[in-house]
DNA sequence: ATACCTTACGCAAACGTTTACAATAGATTT
DNA sequence: AAATCTATTGTAAACGTTTGCGTAAGGTAT
């Protein structure tokens, strides 16, 4: 059928052996002759590798898969980006699956048809893992690290931004910008939203540093879409907040549009700092200052992890990037 | 090392064959018994199937390989969603690989990643082939289909919109809405880009129907990106063009965003009828006017398509979303 | 009773590689 | 001259699965 190394065999003379170890770059075992003769052969025949079979044979390959969710928020192309330049630097391969959105049978299509080859780790981009689906995936013993979301005592190790120190950085901002009724909304803080309870203990930290008192309207709890912004921002117009801080920039524009539907200016009437700090950010008007989170190196960096098999978690830097939806008050906003 | 078929085999006191045949369900060759004791015994012992091996003594798979761009557009997504739509109710299995933007490179290496396993076939969705990589393809037998992107004259099979319909719909709309003066932004017009010229032909049947004279500072060509339709815009301040259609959903962003820095009003000053229509149409203020694709459609057809083996190009249907970024005339706007 | 199916299973080859081990020839050392 | 080393190549087993072919037991038709 396609051309093996048998092929080549025949067709220079050599065995199997020692072709397979010139196109295989096993240097020491073969001379410069050999090598180009063979390599002349394979490109004439239009050979090409079969990795099935090597996968079999070594129990290995230079494949990471990525399973990422059915991406409601966009930042996951800069991750698979700074996957794909760590890959490339090490000359491994990546594919992507797709896990779907919350739902329970995609993710294990997605899981298992990474597990049934041999492969080289797997990189979880920003999926919560169904507890079933977690224990196949342990039960491999194949090495994986997940991306862009934290978890609270499993022994999982991750890699993402500090989310406790965005949240206290992204108040603190607003806070010195004058405003004393600060907003949250677009995550939730069950125990299933790890990353939004950090998010939200950042946030009372600094209320409390700052001697303010929360109140539970402030909070306007989400999913990280955009609907959740929509919604959100209709629960603020009954509060007497100035600022918010939203949890995705979905939910920044959700917020944005509803303050153009209810006849509000931002930043005159309110004021938004989002979190992630895609170019969504720039898209819209006024452009919004975000927590700008470093996702090409949370995709570079845990890629360096899994291959390296580390098993501690790591925390990428964030930025403020100041744009034009927070109004600054001189006099401070009290109660 | 890993639980494969033979201990199984051992566990049951069947032989692998049988083992084989019951977990490949080959119905009428095992009794109902056996294949009991058969997954009893492999889920006790974790079995995994080692689709490597599989694929080696088949020759196939059931994993369809989805190529795409790194992509500056976000249609993506929906494409991917239809592609895993398709696949999951013909039980295939679908991965992603990035072949970077514009970079020959990483197009060989998504490629050759794809090619060097026995796979379903290959759906390449807005990705243009160079064309060393377009022979790498064509030499695997491999079947494959491109999505979202044309050509003329290669014998190269895809599915996409009719991009001479949507140049001409889009034109005939600003017409019948008062226009005479319409721009075109963001695309090319040089061969490498059929769309482009597909586009600009039906733009200027459209505008020679109605008695339109061209006026060649119309044409703004880019290459569809958010950065294209802010220097277009900066050309269109200087014309006398009162609406223009954009190539992308970004690019029309961009002519909105300059609008805005060049203090002029979408739609007062200038309406914008936009190509695409993803969701970002609905995130910027205004909403923008839309030839929207059935990029879902696209995806669920060309893998179908695909998988029988099509050998012939399709479309898919376009719809005009009216929103809120262009400005009727009631009088013609005319020379 | 014979011939013929059917059902259920095992044997063994095959897929295309890699690699441990063995073998050869020539070169170098002692 | 013998011993040892090095460079290059070959032989064959192994990876985990599928599947054509063979076979044995039991059933059914004649």
């Amino acid at each position: 059928m396609s051309v093996t190394i048998k092929d080549i065999a025949k067709k220079t003379g050599f065995s199997v052996a020692t072709v397979s170890r010139v196109l295989s770059n096993k240097t020491g075992f073969f001379s410069q002759e050999t090598a180009n003769a063979v390599h002349k052969a394979a490109v004439e025949l239009g050979y090409k590798k079969n990795m099935a079979a090597t996968e079999l044979v070594t129990q290995t390959s230079n494949v990471i898969a990525v399973i990422v969710n059915s991406t409601k928020t966009n930042f996951s192309n800069q991750i698979i980006t700074g996957i794909q330049k760590k890959a490339a630097e090490m000359s491994k391969r990546v594919i992507i699956l797709y896990a779907g959105d919350h739902d329970q049978v995609a993710q294990k299509i997605a899981l298992t048809t990474a597990l049934e080859r041999p492969i080289l780790g797997i990189l979880l981009v920003s999926v919560d893992l169904y507890p079933k689906n977690l224990l196949l995936l342990k039960s491999a013993h194949i090495p994986f690290f997940f991306i862009s979301i934290s978890f609270k005592d499993t022994g999982l190790n991750y890699i993402t931004s500090d989310d406790y120190q965005i949240g206290y950085t992204a108040t603190k901002y607003l806070i010195n910008h004058g405003h004393r009724k600060i907003g949250l909304a677009g995550l939730g803080i069950d125990p299933s939203d790890h990353t939004g309870n950090l998010r939200f203990n950042g946030y009372q930290q600094a209320l409390t540093e700052n001697n303010i008192a929360f109140q539970h309207d402030w909070l306007q709890i989400g999913d990280y879409s955009y609907e959740s912004g929509l919604t959100a921002m209709k629960s603020y117009s009954q509060t007497n907040v100035t600022a918010v801080i939203t949890a995705s920039d979905l939910v920044g524009i959700g917020i944005l549009n509803q303050c153009t539907k209810l006849g509000l200016n931002v930043p005159n009437d309110l004021s938004i700092i989002t979190i992630d700090g895609t170019n969504l950010c720039q898209l819209v008007q006024p452009p919004l200052t975000s927590i700008t989170q470093n996702f090409f190196q949370m995709g570079y960096l845990g890629t360096n992890y899994l291959i390296a098999g580390s098993k501690k978690n790591a925390y990428t830097n964030v930025q403020l990037c100041q744009r034009s939806s927070v109004k600054t008050y001189h006099f401070k906003n009290s109660i």
